[in-house]
DNA sequence: CCCATCGTTACAAAGGTTTGCAGGAAAAGT
DNA sequence: ACTTTTCCTGCAAACCTTTGTAACGATGGG
């Protein structure tokens, strides 16, 4: 029923390579040719089925994109960057969700590897090795987690820890509080690492507490604890876990920012919409998934002109792969969460 | 480089088909056999490839997933829901987000036709004619639209709306106002006729405002129109709206629910966060998502059982298609931004 | 003792497209 | 006018799998 190639060459009185290459290469057919080849595919109703294509060209024109929890709000605004940009480059992405557990991870890159051109591992969970062996089966770009050897896009949290530390000493908060994320995720790690220089730096103690669950109940669990502790300042390692903490120090009657401040990170839609409003470290997650799409596709526009011209540029291959690393900007948004501290 | 059916085969020492059968029909080939090939296929790495299964099948095992707009956080929930109901009946969801555009959403469907088993057309604005249209080209399941001949599942917001509406009318509430949704939304006019309805039915008043953009932005738009027309309640498209209304209408120094009622409709995540926390109906999202999958694979399932006994069951499928209507239950979820009215 | 049946496997065609190669005509160069 | 290019098109192989049909030996019935 649908109309092939065939049917196309056949009404148009031309060979089927013409029409493919009408499609595929459209400098090699005469112009006139041409427009004849694609009225009559328009006609017809004709489009080049997918699967054929990849079968003789290996590439399915398909990404995966992996990510912790698709109903974290911190991930939608990166797929559907990341899917507009896939699509304008003729490309269509496959989502799936690992429920935050490293091995559905695994299972489903190895799945996903044999149709799609290439994965967006985002936020991932497993461990360095296990990545770079997956890295052997299908090209991965991760987001927020560099890999020696595989390109990636970060964001700078890092700077986005510090800048939020700072704000807080310099309201006059002394004893602070980090809430860490989940086991596994390097974004956590860094953080952490990062709260700790600039703590020491601006003379504060720095505790911390976690992994947590990357969740309001991950934040909201650690509400008794952070106030017992008697700090007067927190970071979250992100802001689904730090409204949480909002949600159960109001409970208990705590009132924010007057006697706790509390800093989130990642700025998502939520964090505007909350009382009182959430301090945050924005991150550009939009900005993310294209920059990771392409840098897949450019990794993969390489990848078969290197096939194309033989082993000898495998070498030159290897080059980009230690090369792509983006690291994305991140900005403190001051909004309510945060106020004056003992010290101020 | 990946391992094909050929060197199975003869690494394995039997012909093609067998190690085909072996996957695909396991009941027609020899235990001993079967499991000596499945041993030499898991060292061998070996995955069947699904382009070329799919050139001679027909099947992608592929399902498309349009939606209007993926950071709309009433999606993800019924995304996530949908992505992993496929995955374990071996199928991958491809997710695309029309940007609110019927535009794009007709040529998102085309796109996709050709390399996809069925779509999954959520909450669509195109007209009806052009849906059917396009399910001439591709099997389509609706979401939160019945269309004549097409699976469709729905939620019941009828009666979701009508719950809504006694709820304030019981509270004392007689000059109500409906902020409707987007143009083109059968949610919209269905909220709006069964408001209407209950309204009358409970001697209140009703003032449609809209359409709106189903947005934050489009409830707090309406804000000022809102407080001016003088009424004590307000029900909403979506609980995006709704709470877009709360921000604006305390912005605006008009206190919820003590001036104002509002009511939402979705019961997102979001909802239990703001500050009051919103009543709401709430929607089986993720059973929306499993469902609509689930239609979509038993109609898949006939449509290759009837291809392959001929045409004379052209008829049964046929049948089968204006059958499948499935209606999710609705259910009102009382919490802060609903108080008492004048006539409590 | 032959034929039919059964269970298992091999064979080969088919599915829609891309692409290296070769051929042919027109354009350019001499 | 003849050769060399250039431009375009046709040919056919290849991609990997599924599946209808045929072939095989063994078993059982008549």
């Amino acid at each position: 029923m649908p109309a092939t190639i065939r049917d196309v060459a056949q009404a148009c009185g031309v060979h089927i390579s013409t029409v493919s290459r009408t499609f595929s290469a459209p400098h090699l057919v005469n112009p006139q040719t041409r427009s004849r080849v694609l009225a009559t595919a328009e006609s017809l109703g004709y489009r080049p089925n997918r699967a054929a294509r990849a079968l003789v060209t290996g590439r399915t024109h398909n990404i995966g994109l992996i990510v912790a929890d698709i109903a974290n709000p911190f991930f939608p605004p990166l797929i559907k960057a990341a899917e507009t940009q896939a699509r304008q480059r003729d490309y269509h992405i496959f989502v799936a969700d690992t429920s935050e557990d490293a091995r559905v991870e695994q299972e489903l890159v190895l799945t996903l590897a044999k149709q799609v051109d290439g994965i967006l591992l985002c936020s991932p969970r497993m461990s360095n090795s296990q990545i770079e062996q997956l890295s052997r089966e299908v090209p991965l770009v991760m987001i927020n987690r560099p890999v020696a050897g595989l390109p990636a896009v970060v964001m700078d949290v890092g700077r986005g820890a510090r800048l939020a530390v700072e704000h807080l000493a310099g309201l006059g908060h002394r004893e602070l509080v980090l809430l860490a994320g989940p086991r596994g995720s390097w974004t956590s790690r860094e953080i952490r690492r990062a709260a700790v220089a600039a703590a020491k730096a601006n003379n504060a103690s720095l505790v911390v507490l976690g992994p947590n669950p990357p969740t309001e109940d991950g934040g909201a669990a650690a509400a008794e604890q952070v106030r017992r502790g008697g700090a007067t300042a927190v970071l979250a390692y992100n802001d689904l876990m730090a409204i949480g903490l909002l949600e159960e120090l109001d409970r208990l009657g705590v009132r924010i920012p007057e006697k706790i401040s509390v800093v989130g990170i990642d700025d998502i839609a939520l964090s505007r919409l909350t009382r009182p409003k959430l301090t945050t470290v924005a991150n550009p997650t939009g900005a993310a998934g294209c920059t990771a799409v392409d840098l897949l596709l450019q990794r993969d526009a390489f990848a078969t002109r290197a096939s194309r011209a033989g082993a000898r540029s495998i070498a030159r291959q290897d080059d980009r792969r230690t090369t792509a690393h983006v690291t994305l900007e991140t900005e403190l948004v001051v909004r309510e969460s945060t106020g004056p501290g003992p010290y101020a």
